[in-house]
RNA sequence: GCGGGGGUGCCCGAGCCUGGUCAAAGGGGUCGGGCUGAGGACCCGAUGGCGUAGGCCUGCGUGGGUUCAAAUCCCACCCCCCGCACCA
């Protein structure tokens, strides 16, 4: 019904064991929502506030935004039963335009939305011609899909943005009066894509998927006068070439438009005509002249006066730039491939000088020798000039070489970068008057309605001043001294702050809340969601007038100043608003208790501006003690090793996974994805959730079965299994801390679990409290991540009260014993030595296992004392040490020591080694089938005792 | 071009910060064995090359370097991904 390729990335496990799963599921989160587990209230306890940016909502969660909350919900999880307070709560983001134009679209019956609709599994499009019912339609959507995925959210303070939600938009509303009290706005000019038709700004959402991402560039109008008095404007993007210039280039076919400006008259294209008008240029159209009667004309080079002919060129397109292109052969291939087309087949009066014309060389690079464009015409195989694909790859090779590594060769800018010059020379032109700076689209860009755009300077745009040198120190100081997962990210996130221009805010025709000042403006959708966390705070009590009985127009500016900031009296507030006094300090306590954010948690996409706009605006309206704490990133989800794309057929929705894999295998299979905080992207693999199916449902039998079994007498390899679960808690506490989820799964889970079948095999049973102990530890590590599997194996245990607020597993680490470790790893290489061993000594009925002497422990425990004095160098004071043995062995034995440096890792008293592996003798001959006995080099008469090592004993086969 | 991330064995993927227990965890796949009426489920073993004694050779993008010792540190280079905004 998802239209997914199922036998790609569908499930391959029983359904049964997955029905088992959902039933479970089931049955704990009923029983989470009536004990109103996750609702969170100010109390005594410490109290941790976790967030996930709000998604917005035009489409149903799929597994990569599922993915980043996900471990906001492990971390949520972890912190409870840490013993902290968690909040933890969700909004919805309804700002914007995508929904919107997603609303026309279907009003309009455009197919593809309509097929995305279906894909998200929506039957009846009724409705969705309004943008209000995708909003509706998607919160409830994202909501029920996070329930059944086990999110632990307190969603009495749920709420979306826009003037659809008033209580919301008051917020944001104080949130603009107190940015622009501090003076962090103004009104300013801002070049913006423009559909001339529909007299509207075309954001992305607005066109076909193929002009996405096509913005406004900066650009320079050249004005060539004529002789007889007509101004040639050419838009060029490089006009540090002026130096270059040999001619100007019409179209011949064209016709172009006669504008007075001022008392200039320009020959311009009828679509730069329009441009530069939205551009604040005052031209006003006169005539029409058609591009062949242009030819010939002659123009001055406002740079340096040279007089320079009108020629013809097909290549030259009437309806981009200003359509009149000034013409430099040596440096821009297009204008060097015309003059050569034109050399060859000239027919008009000006042949002469056109034979004449030679390029200018103006800039040097290290990639051209001679003339840079006819270089890279030759590189790059361009045959004509209308050989667009080859002639755009040349013009881009010689713009970046130049751009990037070029020196200009003109007086007085003999030896500057190009860089640096491109603006001198620009600004140069500008004040005589012979040229203005302007934008302009770097190719056709088309509306949705149809109509080609242009750029447009809006007059009267708001921005929000982030070029601001103070609010940027402050921004910094921030971003430097808070908590940021991985460390790369807080780098990442410096720059950008440091890069921020100022930002236009204001937009028209979009979902969101109205600029209070200046209603005809709506907040732009990054810049309502960057304090927010603030609003979930108190969100429970300006949600729900049924329960507390505020109103929207109750929510004055100095509401919101007294529960955020402090700033004026409760009884003010009362008296303004009507709302009771005890109700307002409610809600500053309560604000007071949950601020700040101790941890955001993101994708990585959002590094590039939410992220650093939420920055910002904490350190613009906030005390520093109210700043955000912490971030952590992570990467954007890959399936089957690609990135998901609906064409791929590798697109998975959360409610399909869950459907598929049930939540808590989805879950467990998202953290194994890669959920440490990284940038790099996790790989989500089908068969993983296929596994974590088997592998939990598996562990519930297993508690069943065993909760309170096993033996009673002690071990000794008892001692070593509970070191390392107290071990393995120490490590996964470490990594819960670093918001490193995968590998706390990997080593609180598969490793521990690999642990524990090495010990079944080694103890032949479990003891007892040891397995119980293992049982309740390892359900408690892996709660955070399937926590409804965690649930139902805490009720078999018999244990009261939910895990999820029972708590973490304590280490105790007098239990933690290194050498142990040393000496079962020892068991485990002479195992592994003696397969080897016997593998080439098919006949041997009987193995031998012989503990080295006394006297090589001492050697190499001075081995490993000296090693700082190098190895040769350590070798050599050690077997000084040694007395009482004969020297030629000793140095023998140190010899072998210095050709297996590893033994010196495991090391341990020869008292001990020898017990481990007298104890294992058992085992080992279980294990490899014939009898294995182990004994010391000194009362050995084994053929090989003399092989024998620390850490390393001898094995004789026979 | 700038900024960020990355390149590990048939595949996926740990390790790299803090060099030695690393021929390199764990999966997957493949091969062999066990369990079974049977199994895609579970358990055990093998899975770079050579080797009738635990060894040797080759090896973590390429080329150098530092070190007694390098997947890990340093330098240079090559390749891949992402961002460079006014958009969620």
């Amino acid at each position: 019904m998802f239209g997914i390729d199922r036998s790609l990335y569908g499930p391959k496990v029983e359904r049964p064991l997955v029905e088992r799963l959902k039933s479970i599921e089931a049955k704990w989160r009923e029983k989470w929502a009536s004990a109103r587990l996750f609702e969170a209230d100010p109390s005594d306890k410490p109290k941790f506030f976790v967030t996930f940016p709000y998604p917005y909502v035009n489409a149903y969660p799929h597994l990569g935004s599922a993915f980043t909350i996900l471990r906001v919900d492990v971390t949520a999880r972890y912190k409870r039963m840490r013993g902290y307070n968690v909040l933890f709560a969700q909004g919805w983001h309804a700002t914007g335009g995508p929904i919107v134009s997603a609303a026309l679209r279907v009003r309009e019956g455009d197919p593809k939305v309509l097929r995305d609709l279906k894909l998200m599994g929506v039957k009846d499009v009724d409705g969705f011609e309004n943008p209000e019912h995708w909003v509706t339609f998607f919160k409830e959507g994202w909501k029920r899909d996070l329930q059944l995925f086990g999110m632990s959210i307190d969603w009495r303070r749920e709420f979306f943005t826009t003037y659809l939600n008033p209580p919301y938009s008051k917020f944001i509303e104080w949130q603009y009066y107190k940015l622009r009290e501090k003076g962090l706005v103004a009104i300013g000019e801002h070049p913006v894509v423009w559909c001339p038709r529909e007299q509207k700004v075309v954001g992305d959402h607005d066109r076909p998927d193929e002009y996405a991402g096509i913005g406004p560039s900066e650009a320079t109008v050249i004005k060539f006068y004529s002789e007889d008095g007509l101004v040639f404007p050419a838009l060029t993007y490089r006009p540090e070439t002026i130096f270059g210039a040999t001619n100007i280039w019409v179209n011949p076919q064209a016709i172009y438009v006669i504008a007075r400006v001022g008392e200039e008259r320009w020959v311009i294209g009828e679509y730069g005509f329009r441009e530069l008008v939205d551009q604040g240029v005052p031209l006003s159209a006169e005539g029409k002249v058609s591009g062949r009667e242009l030819l010939g004309k002659r123009v001055r080079n406002p740079a340096d006066g040279r007089p320079l002919p009108l020629l013809p060129a097909a290549f030259v397109e009437p309806d981009v730039g200003t359509g009149v292109v000034m013409s430099v052969p040596a440096h821009a291939p297009y204008d060097y491939v015309a003059l050569k087309d034109l050399k060859e087949a000239c027919s008009g009066p000006y042949c002469e000088e056109v034979k004449r014309i030679e390029p200018i060389v103006i800039i040097s690079s290290p990639s051209f020798k001679g003339i840079p464009a006819q270089e890279a015409c030759e590189q790059k195989g361009v045959r004509s000039q209308l050989d667009k694909e080859a002639l755009d790859e040349a013009t881009k090779l010689v713009y970046a070489e130049e751009f990037y590594k070029g020196q200009m060769l003109v007086e007085p800018w003999a030896g500057v970068p190009v860089k640096e010059a491109k603006e001198e020379i620009a600004q140069w032109l500008a004040s005589k008057g012979a040229a203005l700076q302007v934008h302009t689209l770097p190719q056709r860009v088309y509306c949705r309605c149809g109509a080609r755009t242009h750029v447009k300077k809006v007059k009267d745009q708001w921005f929000l001043l982030y070029s601001s040198p103070e609010w940027k120190r402050l921004a910094l100081e921030a971003l430097k001294s808070m908590k940021v997962w991985p460390e790369e990210a807080r780098r990442e996130m410096i720059r950008i702050a440091e890069w921020f221009r100022d930002w236009a805010f204001t937009h028209k025709g979009e979902l969101g809340t109205r600029l209070p000042w200046s209603p005809e403006w709506v907040i732009e959708s990054l810049s309502d969601s960057t304090v927010y966390m603030a609003y979930y705070t108190i969100a429970k009590y300006l949600q729900h007038p049924e329960k507390y009985g505020i109103r929207p127009e109750q929510l004055v500016p100095e509401l919101f100043d007294y529960v955020f900031l402090g700033q004026g009296s409760a009884e003010e507030v009362e008296r303004l608003t009507g709302i009771k006094k005890e109700l307002v300090e409610e809600m500053r306590r309560e604000f007071l208790y949950w601020y700040p954010v101790d941890l955001r948690i993101s994708g990585k996409d959002l590094m590039y501006n939410h992220l650093v706009f939420f920055v910002f605006h904490h350190v613009a309206l906030f005390p520093r003690e109210l700043w955000p704490r912490g971030i952590s990133v992570n990467g954007w989800i890959n399936v089957g090793g690609e990135k998901m794309s609906k064409s791929k057929g590798n697109f998975i929705l959360l409610r399909q996974a869950i459907d598929w894999w049930g939540a808590d295998a989805t879950r467990w299979a998202e953290i194994m994805a890669g959920a440490d905080s990284t940038l790099d992207d996790p790989n989500f693999d089908p068969a993983t959730a296929d596994a974590a199916v088997r592998e939990l449902s598996g562990w519930l039998d297993f508690v069943a079965e065993n909760y309170g079994k096993g033996r009673e007498e002690r071990m000794k390899v008892d001692d070593w299994f509970e070191s390392v679960l107290n071990e393995k808690i120490l490590r996964v506490t470490q990594l819960m801390e670093e918001t490193m989820y995968k590998s706390a799964l990997m080593e609180g889970y598969y490793d521990l679990q690999s642990k524990f079948k090495w010990y079944l095999r080694r103890a032949g049973s479990p003891h007892r409290e040891v397995l119980k102990r293992f049982i309740e530890v390892q359900t408690l590590l892996m709660a955070p991540f399937a926590p409804h599997v965690a649930e139902e194996a805490w009720e078999i245990m018999g244990k009261q009260g939910f895990i999820s607020v029972a708590s973490w597993p304590e280490a105790d680490k007098s239990k933690i014993r290194e050498e142990l470790h040393r000496a079962e790893e020892i068991v485990r290489r002479v195992l592994e030595d003696a397969r080897e061993v016997l593998r080439l000594v098919r006949t041997a009925k009987k193995l031998r296992v012989t503990v080295a002497a006394p006297w090589k422990y001492e050697l190499c425990k001075a081995i490993a004392e000296e090693l700082p004095a190098g190895q040769a160098e350590a070798i050599r004071r050690a077997i000084k040490r040694v007395s009482g043995v004969e020297p030629r062995q000793v140095a023998q034995a140190a010899q072998r020591v210095a050709a297996s440096p590893e033994i010196l890792q495991l090391l341990v008293p020869r008292d001990l080694e020898h017990q481990a592996l007298k104890e294992a003798e058992e085992f080992l001959s279980r294990e490899l089938g014939l009898q294995v006995t182990v004994e010391l080099e000194e009362e050995s008469s084994s053929p090989k005792r003399g092989a024998a090592l620390p850490a390393k004993p001898a094995l004789y086969a026979e």
